[in-house]
RNA sequence: GGUAGGAUACUCAAGUGGCCAACGAGGGGAGACUGUAAAUCUCCUGGGGCAACCCUACACAGGUUCGAAUCCUGUUCCUACCA
């Protein structure tokens, strides 16, 4: 199978310049290729994450790949499928964007330069700064007619609005990164660049610049839009996106982000971002059809994904902590992974005190942890059976928690309902 | 500006002197069933109390009454019709 093909098998591949010019170039030996990333923020989330992982599919198949980080580009701001103006990023946040995401590009491919084809970072400002804005002009903005730009979906969409409206900087956006494509293959070789759906504008901008600036053919090939079938939007949770920045979305609310994945989504998605085969991915979506309920589909989704991006061991923990909070009790549980869970969750301080003796009540355990809003409330949530001390029901309004209801002299866990969690933390 | 009608809990909406913390529906919560799903069914849905009961609440402020969401007066806001 060639990398193609993977492609078109996965659904990936959206459109493309020139597909059957671009088959017999990927027969003819490696080629490098890019794709651009814009530090709009200090992590990439997981809708970035189908072009970079594009990239690492072709590095699998032995080409070249290169992540593009938008220092200039990001400075500027897309108008691609954006309904308004958007804020310019200062200086300072950039640059803290650009470190955060750089590293963040740097775990899904790999930089190991003993391979043949180690991949690449490059920042567009190292090249783009130095230009000067008549040099610009003469070398880049001759070669497009206003009309074909306005031509472009991000620009006219722009222009329909009377109110919204577009600056010119935003409308320039599109040259730079066609420079970008020119730039990477006159110093790399670059013949290929990949991206969104919403990108095809801005590629094909970059391969008449190199036609027209260099005489040579160079690709561009976009892959599709990520939909939920219930409509939402993907990559986007309840508490906002999923970001691969552990320290904004924790390894846990990753994991359960695509466990959580449609019944009808799962086996696209596994095609989309995961790197198992066809025949693995198979064999998973016959057990799914087979019994949706066992979702064993949906938890390879959710394991191959974390691990990419989070690697081994917190794989393994957001699986232990998912099995604490939506299953067994505690008996066979770790420290460490209790220790997950409480992380995950609210929380409240208690002093080991109001455990001695007669106990805390229940009832205030539940409004000091903030899972019952009042006390009445926490007797209806008792009295309805809804109250679980560390994964056991208890419906005595009287009951008191003491000493021998904590885990690791540190954590009781409470629960609410099926998914209200708070652990109380004794100090 | 005149006339008529209205303002009830998260939303809609019954209630026209005590049986009203207020029917019903939606929403929300809990339970059962399930797959951390959907559908369905049951219960709960102002605060405090184990409870009797107490407090707060039917636009706002007063009043009548043993007793007011309900009657009266004034105020504010909304809607319709007329100017």
């Amino acid at each position: 199978m060639t990398i193609l093909e993977d492609l078109h098998w996965r659904g990936l591949l959206n459109d493309c310049t020139a597909e059957e010019a671009l088959v017999e170039r990927l027969a003819e030996g490696p080629i490098s290729l890019y794709s651009g990333f814009d530090p709009t923020a200090d992590s990439l989330h997981v809708g970035n994450l189908v072009p970079l992982i594009a990239l690492r599919r072709f590095q699998n198949y032995g080409h070249k790949p290169i992540a593009l980080a938008g220092g200039a580009t990001g400075s500027i701001g897309d108008p691609s499928g954006k309904k308004s103006e958007r804020q310019l990023l200062t200086k300072e946040v950039l640059d803290h964007n650009i470190e955060s995401v750089k590293t963040q590009l740097a775990s899904i491919l790999d930089f190991n330069e003993a391979i043949e084809n180690t991949a690449r970072l490059v920042d567009n400002a190292t090249w783009m700064a130095p230009i000067s804005f008549l040099d610009f002009l003469r070398d880049v903005g001759k070669h497009f007619t206003v009309n074909s730009m306005v031509a472009k979906e991000s620009v006219r969409a722009r222009m329909e609005d009377r109110d919204v409206g577009i600056s010119y900087t935003e409308f320039s956006y599109m040259l730079l990164q066609g420079y970008d494509f020119y730039h990477l293959y006159q110093s790399e070789n670059c013949e290929l660049q990949i991206g969104g759906s919403d990108q095809w504008g801005n590629i094909t901008i970059g391969t008449e610049l190199t036609r027209k600036k260099a005489g040579a053919t160079v690709y561009g090939l976009t892959l599709p839009l990520i939909t939920n079938a219930d409509g939402t939007k993907f990559g986007k949770s309840e508490s906002g996106a999923i970001w691969l920045d552990p320290a904004r979305t924790s390894v846990y609310r990753f994991y359960q982000y695509f466990i959580n994945v449609d019944d009808r989504d799962v086996i696209r998605y596994l095609k989309y971002f995961t790197f198992l085969d066809q025949d693995e991915i198979a064999v998973l979506e016959k057990q799914h059809e087979e019994n949706p309920g066992a979702r064993v589909a949906h938890r390879a989704l959710a394991r191959e994904m974390t691990q990419l991006i989070h690697g081994e061991e917190a794989t393994d923990d957001a699986i232990k902590a998912s099995q604490i909070l939506f299953g067994g009790g505690l008996e066979d549980i770790s420290e460490n992974a209790l220790r997950e869970v409480a992380n995950e969750i609210p929380n409240a301080t208690v002093s080991s005190d109001t455990l001695s003796g007669e106990g805390l009540s229940l009832l205030d355990a539940l409004v000091e942890s903030g899972l019952s809003p009042s006390r009445g409330q926490a007797k209806k949530d008792i009295q309805g059976g809804g109250v679980n001390v560390n994964n056991k029901r208890i419906q005595d309004l009287q009951s008191k928690l003491t000493s021998p209801d904590v885990h690791f002299d540190k954590y009781i866990l409470l629960r609410r309902g099926k998914k209200n969690y708070a652990a109380l933390i004794v100090e």
